[in-house]
DNA sequence: CGGCACATTATGAACGTTCAAGTGAACGAT
DNA sequence: ATCGTTCACTTGAACGTTCATAATGTGCCG
């Protein structure tokens, strides 16, 4: 960014001039009224108002020696077409306003998280923490944060260890368990699986819910089977499970899209989503919209502003014992879990 | 953010004194290196690497009076389940490092941008500059930055006035006609189109695109239908456009969204996409990977630099006059256009 | 050898804010 | 009248940089 000063604008010197108090005055009514007198308090702030003064951010970073800033990787490879990595984005974003600070997104050509990004952001002191996404088994970035006093809250669990670190996640198994509660409820009589792969955390986790609901509710266990995240061949696994289904019958699966695998293979052979077999999602992701699918939606606000919470907390000191927190997602109801389907797709 | 302060770093000072070395010596050799002789300058550098040192950027901002950033609104309420509101960020984030500066997101819960997230911005002098997503006729916002004199860049045009404002834009209309002309390479006889309702500027352009392709190159111009951005509504629109077609021609999209809707009706007649019936989106949007279809990538890498460079110069006081620039999209083929279909997606 | 230009490095000041310490007035207790 | 307290506000200093300018060293010429 190039070097020429722009024009000189209102800082806490003019209000102070204006109102005929001191720098420290101004600070103090904005900062701790309650150590003001009311009289001076109101009318600094009118001055505050008319001159449309805010303190500058950057003076206040280095007497603080806080950014006030928190730093999220985006992945510049490896997006899901589901993902849900702008709503989280746009989620923490408005979180972080409510905590007086603002994110600081930062990407890489590399396919997984270096730690060279975040070192750097630190080392500029752009950040004091960071939101961390796409933990994986074996990811260097807890351990070196942690190392470096750097704090950070992940969303998704720690798979090295889950009992250390600051995460929030969504309940994966409540959230099966509920779709298959409300498929109970809407009338299907049998309910499958579509999951990914066994070893996936997440992905045993929500097959787990699914195992339990159908223990718990008045409906039979149908078949369970897997498919990596992709639409072709989610397809292929959902004609498997169709061909041990018949009509009335439903699915629940991992993701939104498995379901839509689901949702292609079920209008392939004449079966219309919703009327004659069930389906639900898992995400709340675009997918699941624009195709009208039933899903469990993330509860990214709330997850947002937990992490923010726990970050806030870490940089006051006041943290507690590391934890992380499972949230539960919602259920939205849309026309592949209804018997008798409505028209048009939200 | 609380107020408790961490641990001092590793200043500009810390560098000095290990190098034997004054403030101003070390500063020169990371900001002008010509101006240091080249035994200090190594000797300085390699402290600067050993210590691990980078310049606090909040002090370079009070310095400076620039706070080397550049903000952008996420839009948290309106997001198209196709957007390519995701890529594009990423896009931003890393030209951003490329010149020298980071991205701030903000967001606010209202339907449409309002000014007051901006003027917040400017006042706590967190930003430089704005990059524009979403300007829609009638937009205040291209107006009043100009009257404030903040530096900004639009993606996608200044609908009031395009002569005014800096902007950068895919070209649609040759992004249709490269459609219409790789339909035609590939062998389908006739190429109709499926785009939105007549009247908006973006439809328009890319409708004219076809018009003229159809002209140009060796295939005949089929029906032209619209319809909303939304599934249900493209597909009943391919349903009537289908009618009119048979196996073997094609139909070039506005949208990935209306490809798809084209798609979905193709296989509920039994069409084999690609095979029986050419389908092009635009876009390059997740719904296009995750389908399959061939579609009109956006440039946005380079809608990206481009942006931000427009931006760095209007701050560095050495932008031409204010102008909007085309660039091209790349045409990505896949299932929805090969005669003989791929085995898988993507 | 003095002096002058030039290259290199060093020092003071300022960016805007907030913490720590200070001033001064009002007031009751001694 | 003197002293300590409290309240309301003010002043000096510092956060870490970089600009402007001053100081120092180096080589060259008369």
């Amino acid at each position: 960014m190039p070097n020429t000063r722009p024009a000189t604008r209102t800082t806490i010197m003019d209000v102070a001039r204006v109102a005929g108090v001191s720098r420290q005055t101004v600070s103090n009514a904005i900062n701790s009224p309650e150590r003001v007198r009311p009289e001076t308090l109101s009318k600094v702030l009118q001055v505050v108002e008319d001159l449309h003064y805010r303190p500058s951010s950057a003076a206040r970073t280095l007497r603080h020696q806080r950014a006030g800033a928190v730093g999220t990787e985006l992945n510049a490879v490896a997006a899901q077409p589901s993902d849900i990595a702008l709503p989280f984005l746009t989620a923490l974003t408005l979180s972080a306003t409510r905590h007086a600070c603002h994110m600081v997104p930062f990407a890489s050509k590399e396919a997984f998280p270096l730690l060279s990004g975040y070192q750097d952001m630190v080392r500029r002191r752009l950040v004091d923490a960071f939101v961390l996404t796409d933990t994986h088994p074996g990811d260097p970035r807890p351990a070196w944060l942690e190392e470096a006093g750097i704090p950070y809250a992940s969303f998704g669990r720690i798979y090295d260890d889950p009992t250390r670190g600051y995460w929030a996640d969504v309940d994966g198994a409540a959230g099966t368990k509920m779709a298959v509660a409300h498929l109970a409820e809407t009338g299907y009589r049998t309910v499958g699986f579509l999951g990914w792969p066994a070893g996936s955390a997440v992905g045993d986790d929500r097959r787990a819910g699914w195992a339990q609901g159908v223990e718990e509710h008045d409906v039979a266990a149908g078949p369970a089977g897997s498919a990596p995240q992709s639409l072709p061949e989610a397809v292929r696994a959902a004609e498997a499970l169709l061909d041990e289904l018949s009509p009335g019958d439903a699915v629940v699966c991992a993701s939104d899209v498995l379901a839509l695998g689901v949702q292609q293979a079920a209008l392939g052979r004449g079966w219309r989503p919703g009327a004659d077999i069930g389906i639900t999602g898992f995400d709340g992701s675009p997918v699941a919209q624009l195709h009208g699918l039933t899903t469990l939606t993330q509860p990214l606000n709330e997850i947002a502003e937990h992490l923010l919470t726990v970050v806030h907390d870490q940089l006051a000191g006041s943290a507690d014992a590391a934890q992380g927190t499972l949230l539960l997602p919602t259920l939205d109801a849309n026309n592949s879990t209804v018997i008798t389907p409505k028209k048009g797709t939200s």
